[in-house]
RNA sequence: GGUCCCUUAGCUCAGUCCGGUUAGAGCGCUCGGUUCACAUCCGAGAGGUCACUGGUUCAAAUCCAGUAGGGACCACCA
């Protein structure tokens, strides 16, 4: 029974049990209905290297929210899940954890072993990151998980390998790439980061052949020299100029090199103006190679360690070289200096060891056409973005028309489909495979014999023993797997009915920073393996910061853990704020702070705190401005000793939404506490209601539009405020208020009050919707208590309601009830009630003493005053006792000035006039500035003249309305000195 | 270097696209409240040269240009 209903929520209880109502009675499943629209979702797939962030749970609360509304309108709403392999991120922690723990590296353990490692920890952080999920309460179809690397991913990987290699769109290319050589792979651009370090800047000469002169260059990676090939001046350096075309001897690996003239690499101004070019290990050393034709000469093992190239040095790690070649030159007399400077080097973000630009053989894949049939989508308004300007992000990167490689030595990931064989002849080729359409090949332009491309796995001895197949040892980059995202999960290369009736899908919810990486190649390989868009819309939500504006992430150690703040406020107060805060333009900065386990005073973080590592000595501590103690904190760089006690994170934003849920919890108790007798009915016609009953019907049918027209555009942020708004301030304030006195008026007038708890019930079951997608567990709770009380309820006309919310139809009310005029005069009333409480603060008077307020007004609105009286002594314990134009002001009267009306309220012995005549002095002071301001305006001829019409008439109108304040204010004045 | 975003109350943010009331909210702050839904609450209040400088306009927080500060993405960094 209602009674029963705690006074608080309790969020725990509702979220374990409603999440497994729903699950189990199949809620989230969501299957091809030719009755439905569909609505599809493709999770923007988490890693699975480790737990989820605060990143994700707003991500996925916009999602599911989305999904949730949908279902709720209609649809046959889909919200795809699943995981990424993450190539090298995982591989690295799964490496980094080995060598930690066992001392083993890869190489130890070979390629099988390791691959097994990665399987164990993907399954134990797949694990934890899906329930991470259901803990916030997502609302995914779970039954068709999927992984990037499982069968029915890799299916389709490999499918479109095959189609792209057999186009020709796919090739093989030597390609100077950032080298991890701590994990052995190449790094694509943006997987790389810049910090400095400190370290040489030297200064050597290379003689002139044939001459006694020199030429000087300087350089901060001396062991390159072993692999330069020219040496490079500007052509219009007149230093040089007799110079070029003559060579120069490379001391250490005696080599003669030319000296050339290239206006690209070679900046005048620079050093010396010369400078040592090395093909093989730097990007515009490379360019230049190739306008020159110049040979490249590797000089690096891919650990790092000086080739067989580096004659002398062969087999030393390159920074041991990097001393040796500097003392050789330096020996040989050939060294000007070294001196010490801060070198802005790039960084691999995954092992975070220095990158070396390496020259390597890599597959690519050729973006020209790819690329512009993407930029046409989205240029024609097939994909469309939210907000708009992201459109820019993705059209200036596809326009590029980079090719992509795709090729990462790793051995975490899709192993790239392809079979070399170098001695084979074509026929040998043909007569093996000729009859089978999951094989192709083309010849090897660089190496000679056969490229051979497989949709299945070649066994190797297909050719026959004296014709070897080898796979290449390389796996495919990561976003090759998640570029098939949307129609991989769905089947694809099969043509399934859920493919048919899921593709293309809705709307891409994500963040900026892969509108590039994930985004636009979605579309491009939609387009290319379906002919058509994968999603119509992407949404692109702000990032969330810490409170000091910095993205937040591991290696900061300002990461929020969303679970802890799922378990301090609740599933629904996480949700509800994290869409309260997704808007448009800005990130979202969160200040957090530590809960004092003692005085429960929170005490700021600052930047210091995120940084603090115990550095194998005392764990760091906080020091509590409150009590003062000091406590070990929740920090991401140690787990604190047993026993302690901790201070935990706090993050007081997120108390907008439990406050918010605690508030509406309250008000539905209210509600339910006063339904004794409720019978469902059809509402009287509009026009017979009460003003509080037609005034919430119009607020309510206005914020249903509202927040509907919000979500369609992804306003999240305004939804909720929207949402919030009329719940607190207008529901519970007004309208709750305004209903008490029917809700409990005694046994004559069950008119009244039949009528006050369908409309109640009525605008409960609608709050009920409107927040079901943004604040599941709660309104299901709700929902599920209403429903004993009263099963047969609806807006507009009762009917019997679905088990759960979840289920329930989203709520349209008739436009025809939203009614601008009755507001109106509902805000009159409204900022009368607040003078009177203004009056009554003022002069500190008790709630519990009576009030006589008298008003002075035109004949219409006393007419809407007369009517609500009772309401006067309702909210605010004030006799209206008399109300019209005669009226006027009893001598001891505190008084107040409104728009259409004056108030006095009768104050004999205790009202200050000097007060008083202090407040409407004030207040006349400053209508006085704003009639100057409005006659100013229209007193000038060009604002007349020019602006519109109906802007003119406005300030007359409001400048009569002024006028007249004004001259009440004077009244009041004049009676105030008269008495 | 290119592109984009931000700068409004002590804090976190709306409002800017589409110029036109007295620029709003939440938190915090001050004052007052044990009203039978809620102290995670109720009532009242204080608090803002809308970053700066110019321009356009009858009119600028809003449009334009520039400056300063913060952030993101892309490119680059012998």
């Amino acid at each position: 029974m209602a009674a029963e209903i705690p006074k608080q929520y309790d969020p725990a209880a509702a979220q374990t049990r409603w999440y497994a109502e729903w699950s189990d009675r199949g809620y989230f499943d969501a299957e091809p209905n030719a009755d439905r629209p569909q609505h599809t979702i493709m999770i923007p797939l988490p890693n699975v290297t480790g737990a989820l962030h605060m990143g994700h749970a707003l991500n996925g609360t916009l999602q599911d929210l989305l999904t949730r509304w949908k279902r709720m309108q209609g649809f046959e709403a889909l919200w795809m899940p699943g995981t990424d392999h993450a190539g090298i991120a995982t591989q690295a922690v799964v490496e980094r954890r080995m060598l930690e723990e066992e001392g083993l590296t890869r190489h130890d353990v070979g390629r099988e072993a390791l691959v097994e490692r990665i399987w164990k920890w993907k399954d134990a952080y797949e694990q934890r990151i899906l329930s991470q999920m259901k803990l916030i309460g997502a609302s995914c179809d779970w039954r068709r998980t999927r992984f990037t690397l499982d069968e029915m991913c890799s299916r389709a990987v490999r499918r479109t390998f095959f189609r792209l290699f057999d186009d020709g769109l796919i090739y093989r290319g030597k390609r100077l790439v950032n080298w991890d050589s701590y994990l052995q792979t190449a790094v694509a651009d943006d997987e790389v980061f810049y910090e400095e370090v400190q370290g040489g800047f030297w200064t050597f000469q290379y003689p002139v052949v044939g001459s006694d002169e020199m030429i000087s260059f300087s350089t901060t990676r001396p062991e390159t020299m072993l692999g330069d090939t020219a040496v490079c001046v500007h052509p219009s350096d007149e230093r040089y100029s007799h110079l070029v075309g003559q060579s120069v001897h490379v001391p250490l690996v005696d080599r003669e090199i030319p000296i050339i003239a290239d206006a690209l690499l070679a900046k005048m101004e620079m050093g010396t103006g010369a400078v040592k070019v090395t093909p093989a290990h730097d990007p515009n050393d490379y360019a230049c190679g190739l306008r020159n034709d110049l040979p490249m000469i590797n000089i690096l093992n891919s650990d790092g360690t000086i080739n067989g190239n580096g004659g002398a040095y062969a087999g030393l790690d390159r920074y041991e070289a990097r001393k040796q070649v500097a003392k050789a030159m330096d020996d040989l007399g050939l060294s000007g200096g070294v001196e010490e400077r801060a070198i802005d080097l790039a960084h691999s973000d995954r092992s975070k060891t220095p990158i070396e630009p390496y020259l390597s053989d890599q597959w690519f894949v050729k973006m020209d056409n790819l690329a512009q049939a993407a930029i046409d989508a989205v240029e024609d308004g097939r994909v469309t973005f939210y907000p708009n300007r992201y459109a820019k992000t993705y059209l200036d990167w596809l326009g590029e028309k980079r090719d992509w490689c795709v090729s990462r030595q790793l051995w975490w990931g899709h192993r790239i489909p392809i079979w070399y064989c170098r001695s084979c002849e074509l026929a040998d080729l043909e007569a093996a495979f000729g009859d089978r359409e999951d094989v192709c090949w083309h010849p090897d332009q660089e190496n000679g014999g056969w490229l051979v491309c497989a949709e299945t796995d070649l066994v190797g001895d297909e050719l026959g023993e004296s014709h070897p197949l080898v796979q290449d040892e390389d796996v495919l980059d990561t976003w090759f797997s998640s570029a098939l995202w949307p129609h991989s999960t769905l089947g694809w290369p099969e043509s399934t009915e859920s493919l048919d009736y899921f593709y293309p899908g809705s709307v891409l919810v994500t963040s900026r920073d892969i509108i590039t990486l994930w985004v636009a190649r979605m579309v491009l390989t939609g387009l290319y393996n379906m002919g058509d868009i994968p999603f119509s819309q992407v949404c692109v939500h702000p990032k969330i910061l810490d409170g000091f504006g910095q993205t937040m992430s591991k290696s900061k150690g300002n990461g929020v853990d969303p679970m802890d703040l799922v378990d301090r406020y609740g599933a629904d107060a996480v949700r509800f704020t994290i869409a309260s805060f997704a808007g448009e333009t800005q990130d979202i900065r969160l200040p957090v702070g530590y809960e004092c386990p003692e005085c429960g005073h929170v005490i700021p973080q600052e930047l210091k705190h995120q940084q603090a590592t115990p550095g194998g000595g005392e764990k760091p501590r906080i020091e509590c401005g409150g009590c003062g103690k000091s406590w070990q904190y929740t920090s991401p760089w140690y787990d604190p000793d047993d026993g302690e006690p901790v201070a935990r994170m706090v993050a007081e934003r997120f108390e907008t939404g439990r406050n918010f849920c605690n508030k509406f919890w309250n008000a539905a108790r209210f509600a339910m506490l006063n339904l004794e007798g409720y019978e469902p009915g059809p509402l009287p016609v509009i026009e017979l209601l009460a003003i509080e009953d037609r005034w919430v019907l119009s607020r309510l049918s206005r914020t249903a539009a509202q927040v509907t027209s919000y979500l369609d555009r992804y306003q999240f942020d305004q939804a909720t405020r929207t949402l919030r708004d009329f719940v607190w301030n207008e529901f519970c304030d007004w309208y709750l208020e305004m209903v008490k006195p029917r809700l409990q008026s005694d046994a004559e007038e069950t008119e009244a009050r039949a009528t006050a708890q369908r409309v109640l019930v009525g605008v409960l079951d609608s709050l009920l919707r409107l927040l079901a997608p943004t604040t599941p567990f709660i309104t299901e709770e709700l929902w599920e208590r209403l429903a004993e009380l009263a099963p047969s309820r609806g807006l507009p006309e009762p009917g019997p309601v679905t088990e759960c919310v979840m289920r329930a139809a989203w709520l349209e009310l008739p436009a025809e009830w939203v009614d601008d005029a009755l507001e109106e005069r509902f805000e009159r009333l409204q900022e009368i009630i607040v003078a009177v409480r203004n009056v009554r603060s003022t002069y500190t008077i008790p709630r519990s003493t009576r009030l006589s307020l008298s008003v002075r007004c035109g004949p219409d609105v006393a007419e809407d005053f007369e009517a609500v009286s009772g309401q006067f002594l309702n909210l605010s314990n004030t006799e209206l006792t008399a109300v019209g134009p005669e009226v006027s002001q009893a001598a001891g009267a505190a008084s107040f000035a409104l728009g259409g009306a004056d108030g006095y309220i009768d104050l004999e012995g205790v009202v200050d006039r000097d007060a008083e005549r202090a407040k409407h002095t004030k207040e006349l002071e400053k209508l006085t500035g704003m009639i100057a301001g409005h006659e100013k305006k229209l007193a000038n001829e060009n604002f007349v003249s020019k602006a519109p019409v109906e802007v003119v008439d406005g300030v007359r109108a409001t400048l009569a309305g002024l006028r007249e304040q004004l001259e009440r204010v004077n009244d009041i004045l004049g009676q105030l000195d008269a008495g």
